[in-house]
DNA sequence: CCAAAAGTGTTTAAAATACACCCATGC
DNA sequence: GCATGGGTGTATTTTAAACACTTTTGG
């Protein structure tokens, strides 16, 4: 099989081309259905899910790897991405943990450098829901989006890697602007709402909400409102990019 | 020479003992003369200042590599030290970078794995200036607190290194309390409200600033002033250790 | 016509800021 | 005795929080 070969070709000689012991791993956030939600791929013969992660190339920048690997895993590009922590236990991997995969696979390596020690850069993403083709990597059979909420069981300390991404973005929020990854161009005053609730895990004031955010100045309303809808049709915003930048940079001392 | 013998073993084979590629460097902050300070190694056979650094054991968790090579600089354990950013641009290092240092020894060596690319994980540490006995490395010749605003020549990143960790390090100071490890036991109020003004580097109000940081519970009044100084006698404090540690853990949402 | 969601402003409380006078000490 | 720095409190402004009624629409 192509992907079998794929991966012992991988197991047998990756470490000439990326480096050893490293890896990156990256949580990528999406919002739908009112809910906060992260890529997970579900692992070849096992039971188990794992972050989008790959490895750096032996001439690659870091941040460059994480972005290709969210490239190959999503199909986006030029999406917000924000470097969070670096994991490096010593139990935090090892070759008994990856057993049940290895043991699955058609041939038989008794060493690799995949089964060392690795430590691995965290990385969060915010990307657009919907423009999202996931495509599984060659260690799993699955690309799908999971409530943070709700989380199935992971290999390693991917679980533990997800709660820490969480946490920084809510510190995130207030300090920047968030949305403009996580929204599409258009969008409600109820909808914004709605992320910073779920990424904050509370609810928030309709009324005090409106009046903070749009004294920020990253949006403007448009002369539309959201067709479709029940009840009395709510108005579209978009983000004013030029203030949102500033924003970005200079930060909004924000606080929800 | 020993110490030459013993770099010589470290080209050819630290990367039996370490991990490759991965190298850990710790941002020293220290507080003295109303200055904060770092502390940096003066290379040999190189005019230019390194972060304390070093290697992660092939089996040592990532942390304790910050601790033990922080040790070793300074002689202090139970410092607080906390991971901010990892550094993994390829140029950040280099052969090349390091030429001045390889030609001044005294032996050749055409090939090792300090000479591959190396990614770098930040720490900053907090520690008592008074309490640093601080040595040199075996790459240095000298180890030297500087004033964070006129850092001397620096090899690699290692200054932009420095100027990340203080920004964490202003963030951090609107979050959870400091000076437990920055001062001595006993210090006055206008002590700790330098040590704040330098690290925020800008002046802040002495009435609104004893008010708020006293609001939080960390400090305790000592029925004490301190002897021997010019003008009417300041008050000691030393932090109330039980609410200290509290706010370590639960924050306190600060805003100076 | 009514249930459900959106639009809008005001009042109150809390927090941050600005500010001034007296006190103790070493020189 | 005076210059220097430390101790203390209040008034003002700014920001956050709490809160209610009206409007629109689909069913």
């Amino acid at each position: 099989m192509d992907i079998e070969h794929y991966i012992e070709e991988l197991f047998a000689k990756g470490h000439e081309k990326y480096l050893p012991h490293l890896s990156v791993d990256c949580v990528v956030f999406g919002f739908h259905d009112n809910e906060l939600r992260v890529l997970l791929l579900k692992q070849r013969n096992v039971k188990q899910w794992a972050l989008p992660g790959g490895f750096i190339k032996r001439s690659e920048p870091l941040e460059g790897a994480a972005r290709r690997i969210l490239e190959e895993r999503t199909g986006m590009n030029d999406v917000f991405l924000r470097q969070f922590e670096t994991f490096g236990a010593t139990q935090r991997s090892s070759a008994k943990a990856n057993e049940q995969f290895i043991q699955g696979l058609s041939f038989k390596v008794s060493e690799s450098w995949l089964y060392d020690r690795f430590l691995t850069i965290g990385y969060y993403a915010l990307v657009e829901y919907y423009k999202v083709k996931a495509v599984p990597d060659i260690f799993s059979e699955e690309c799908r989006w999971h409530n943070v909420h709700k989380l199935p069981k992971t290999i390693h300390d991917h679980g533990e890697i997800v709660r820490r991404a969480w946490e920084s973005l809510r510190i995130h929020l207030n300090y920047y602007p968030v949305g403009y990854n996580l929204l599409p161009e258009k969008f409600t005053m109820p909808e914004l709402q709605k992320l910073y609730e779920t990424i904050l895990d509370r609810p928030l004031d309709r009324r005090n909400f409106q009046r903070k955010i749009l004294s920020t100045g990253i949006l403007q309303r448009l002369d539309e409102v959201k067709a479709g809808v029940a009840h009395k049709a709510p108005y579209l915003y978009k983000f004013h990019l030029a203030n949102y930048e500033k924003a970005l940079k200079t930060g909004l001392g924000f606080n929800l």
